[in-house]
DNA sequence: AATTCGTGGTC
DNA sequence: TGACCAAGAAT
């Protein structure tokens, strides 16, 4: 017997929180339904996102998307615009792989083996369980970290969640909160009560409907759990980019490398900026050796700062007009009128420079035919 | 095990 | 206003 449930009475609990969640739960569009396609394809989007932000995003996708067929023959393009915005893009480029994989080796009925189904893209342990639980009523647990809130304040454990092996105490005391319930329910109920009862700070525990049971609560100490180590702070880089234009009107786009940061997106031409001061010189020289451009740099027009979860850039944006082009082509280089841009998917740093040489060239075209 | 991967909202 | 945070996975 786990030595954390001691004093646990299981059945008890299970029914005060199932009630309490058929009471109080809110009505999100996922929760409509049990298909496997759209439950998974909910809990893809709502890794590290909110609810709130998911949902526009949970509409327009599955709009395009209706079907896992449909997704799995659509072009990575279009899958990786519907994601432009939400973040961590590998999700998109996950999911796409994965539903094709479903269709390819599982006649496009998403696996409900554990075993089959975690072995697809981006599928962790976490989703997972999720999805087996929320779509198969399987008694997987879905750790995520309302759930590691909820049980590391309910059973007092003090042991750093941020680290790995912290989450194997969660693997071993919840599997008996499943039992004899409906997995779906009971996993959905403890993610909801972390998400609107159970905060990461001032957690509502005179609403909380197991507050008997709370042993940080009982000691006093639920605003001090659970416990996470800090991060550190997030490097800033220096950065420059250009809208660049050609003798047709159209601006340079490039698109970024299949892999690491912001994977696949397009993007105004960029360069880092080591030296200040030598903005422009640092521009004209990457254009140069980089694409075999040369290129004019004219006035900054815009500055943009972008905050990931490890890094910062801040950057300066330049007008620019080309002078030559050698023939030598780059398949990762576009030159394109804004409307053909927006096709494709650009990170949001981007998308406001986008927006705003948008915004000028309307109000300039405005002028020019109000004459 | 520790890093790398986005973005927007909150206090 | 800046640190913190959110239904994590891959490497």
């Amino acid at each position: 017997m786990n030595d954390y449930l001691r004093h646990m009475d299981i059945t008890s609990f299970q029914r005060d929180l199932l009630h309490w969640y058929e009471e109080n739960k809110r009505d999100l569009p996922w929760r409509k339904t049990q298909d496997p396609y759209r439950v998974w394809v909910s809990e893809v989007m709502l890794q590290q996102t909110k609810v709130d932000t998911v949902i526009p995003y949970y509409h327009r996708f599955l709009e395009s998307f209706p079907t896992l067929k449909e997704l799995a023959e659509a072009r990575e393009e279009e899958v990786m615009k519907a994601w432009e915005g939400l973040g961590y893009y590998s999700r998109a480029r996950h999911l796409h792989q994965a539903v094709k994989e479903v269709v390819e080796n599982y006649g496009g009925e998403v696996p409900h083996e554990k075993k089959a189904f975690s072995s697809l893209k981006g599928v962790g342990p976490y989703t997972a369980g999720a999805v087996l639980s929320i779509a198969f009523e399987q008694p997987e647990p879905a750790i995520d970290g309302n759930v590691m809130r909820v049980f590391s304040r309910l059973l007092l454990i003090t042991e750093d969640i941020t680290k790995a092996k912290t989450r194997k105490i969660f693997e071993e005391v919840i599997p008996p909160f499943l039992e004899e319930v409906l997995p779906s329910e009971m996993n959905q109920a403890l993610m909801e009560l972390g998400a609107i009862v159970c905060f990461p700070t001032s957690p509502h525990c005179l609403l909380c409907p197991v507050e008997r049971y709370c042993m940080a609560r009982e000691e006093g100490v639920q605003e001090e759990l659970p416990v996470k180590a800090k991060k550190r702070a997030p490097k800033v880089k220096k950065m420059a980019a250009v809208i660049l234009k050609n003798e047709e009107g159209k601006t340079l786009f490039h698109q970024r490398p299949d892999d690491g940061l912001l994977a696949t997106l397009w993007e105004y031409p960029n360069t880092e900026i080591k030296e200040a001061g030598q903005t422009k010189e640092t521009l004209t020289e990457f254009l140069s050796s980089e694409y075999e451009i040369e290129a004019i740099i004219g006035e900054k027009v815009q500055e943009v700062k972008h905050v990931f979860t490890h890094l910062i850039w801040e950057i300066e944006v330049y007008e620019g007009i080309v002078k030559r082009q050698k023939t030598c082509q780059n398949e990762r280089l576009s030159w394109l009128t804004l409307r053909e841009a927006t096709q494709y998917a650009f990170p949001v740093s981007h998308q406001k420079i986008l927006k705003e040489q948008k915004r000028k060239e309307e109000s300039a075209d405005g002028l020019r035919t109000s004459k």
